[in-house]
DNA sequence: GGGACGATTGTTAGCGCTAACATCTCGGGC
DNA sequence: GCCCGAGATGTTAGCGCTAACAATCGTCCC
């Protein structure tokens, strides 16, 4: 009723101590049902709940995590959190870690090297994460993480290979290798691809794939043009391919850069999917809106998100020793109207 | 050299004080240095900073935390961290913590209610933030954020009008207006609007910039079209509008919808912009490369971001009474091919 | 030449909590 | 009737750090 109860001590701020001497008991008392310790009388807890309630007594996390050694939290190093991918990624990592009780800081790179992914790691640590998840699809990340994961538990969600380090991956040589088969399935003599930048896993894993997948069948494998993820990128790589009237069927290695790609064959004439068929990859919300709509290679990236923090808690709980363990999630092919078999 | 130095105490990790006897030293000397104190002499920081590096120290942030009552963390609270918006926020936000030297812990709310926000935000006080930033842009977080903000500071993200409460927001209603005007400019004899979803802030706003334009103009106002901010839901709006044939001007209240709104006129073989002309909102990266290049109105998300955390920093340092700061960022038109005279 | 003063360093006392151990209470067994 | 043990609660000692105050040192001034 009255505005504010007077606590024992000056502070303005209730402690245990205040709890404790408002509900006639110890602090160690309040400390054991705060904890869900047993042997408390439920008599005792009650009351010593009616005191938190009426003083609206919150623990002080410093002083917990100072004894414990437990912060609760863990990081999560990131890349961009703006692309589609590492932001859907963080989301699940987000919703892993709120079911587990943990919480979530973040940082993102500022640039992609060693230096970067070691300065953000360390940052966290700083703030003594219990562990940390690194979203960095970049081949040069690779080799860092097994130098950052000494002094911290960290696990890779959709990185390069390490042995030293777990991590949960996308199978992106069988998703390439699954739009290509498509493709050729379709009836298409090859398939040209509009791959991603160098320097990035998805991209080379992506491109790798493709190329087994056209060896395998003894297909010719025409030269991949190099794109940047980008919609403009796409658009570039589409122009030249337009030109060529040899191009019946393009895999390219995310979906911004097939609706790129998707423009530039319009701007030139050249019918999609009558002429000339399209896959992409990534399957973003929008790509069933594209004109034709989009097949793609599906990617859950929340679910990624999700099992990386999974396996960042079960290393966490049981150490264990390397070679670590690594996840890999097989994408799914999603067939629309931007491919079918050549005229 | 050898492995690893011996510390004074039976742990594993080194504390001030064995920094300070390796150097030398009393431990507040230590303290001295690490806080960058002066009256300290050159040489003795020197050597306390050879002894930090030789141990391998790091400060422990619980005991700091407890002493100083300064957490150095700021939460953020989000819808969906998936969203173009919202990602790019916290994109934004993220940089300016770091150069401030916060650190940035994320909570993401499950559903859009007041309970839910009040949730998040306990979360987040839970673990001792200094302040809270929340990204919800639905009218029902409005009213929340006033009863969230007593406890703790806290800012709004492109969040509703709330007297209490200091926010950043983008210009609703001043894009939507710039949008409507550069269509009437064109010469068309009013606009059609797809809206989008109930209760969202930015929907509103747009839809009332639209409107109020068209009133200025002394133009008829259609029944606006509602969707909900997905690609699919531009589409179902899109074939309906398409089967109009008085329809020539058309606002689209996001870029998403403005893509299936495209596709549903292209299926429709209504010409965009030779027949129907179209301007969206937001300007994602990928509206550039829509069939045709979309006309729309750039928000900065980043900076929105950005000028949120640096508001709530201002605010922390300078405690300040109500009415509460509200800042207003005005939206830029960015001109494309979807939008021309009317034939 | 003695004491004051500023620069430098050390000492002490918590911050609010949990872990470990001490204490107290009560009921049952012999 | 007394002792034992389990359940319930209290007491004590830090966790690693910073703030406040105390001590030391050299130096400068009259």
């Amino acid at each position: 009723m009255a505005a504010r109860p007077a606590h024992t001590s000056a502070s303005q701020i209730p402690t245990m101590a205040d709890v404790a001497q408002l509900a006639g008991v110890s602090h160690q008392t309040v400390s054991r049902v705060l904890n869900d310790q047993p042997n408390v009388r439920a008599e005792t807890r009650a009351r010593i709940l009616d005191a938190i309630r009426e003083l609206g007594y919150r623990p002080n996390s410093a002083a917990r995590q100072l004894v414990t050694k437990r912060s609760q939290t863990l990081g999560v190093v990131s890349f961009d959190t703006t692309l589609y991918g590492p932001a859907s990624m963080l989301y699940g990592i987000e919703q892993a870690a709120r079911d587990a009780d943990y919480f979530i800081s973040i940082v993102s790179l500022r640039a992609m090297n060693r230096g970067s992914v070691l300065e953000a790691v360390d940052r966290l640590r700083d703030q003594a994460v219990e562990g940390v998840v690194v979203i960095a699809p970049q081949t040069s990340a690779a080799g860092v993480l097994a130098q950052a994961a000494a002094g911290v538990p960290l696990v890779g969600a959709g990185c390069g290979p390490a042995e030293q380090v777990p991590m949960v991956a996308i199978d992106q040589r069988e998703g390439a290798a699954m739009a290509t088969r498509h493709l050729l399935d379709l009836g298409h003599r090859t398939v040209h691809h509009v791959a991603g930048p160098v320097g990035w896993l998805d991209a080379s894993g992506r491109a790798e794939g493709w190329r087994a997948e056209l060896e395998r069948a003894g297909r010719p494998v025409p030269p991949p043009l190099r794109g940047d993820w980008s919609a403009r990128s796409g658009y570039a790589a589409g122009r030249a391919l337009a030109a060529d009237p040899d191009v019946t069927a393009i895999f390219c290695a995310n979906d911004h850069m097939a609706l790129g790609l998707l423009r530039a064959f319009h701007e030139a004439g050249r019918q999609v999917p009558a002429e000339v068929s399209v896959v992409g990859f990534d399957d973003i919300p929008e790509s069933s809106y594209f004109t034709p709509p989009l097949s793609t290679v599906r990617q859950d990236f929340s679910e990624l998100g999700r099992r990386s923090l999974e396996l960042l808690i079960g290393r966490l709980e049981h150490p264990a020793p390397p070679p670590a363990e690594h996840v890999l999630i097989t994408p799914d092919l999603i067939v629309r109207a931007s491919a079918r078999p050549p005229a």
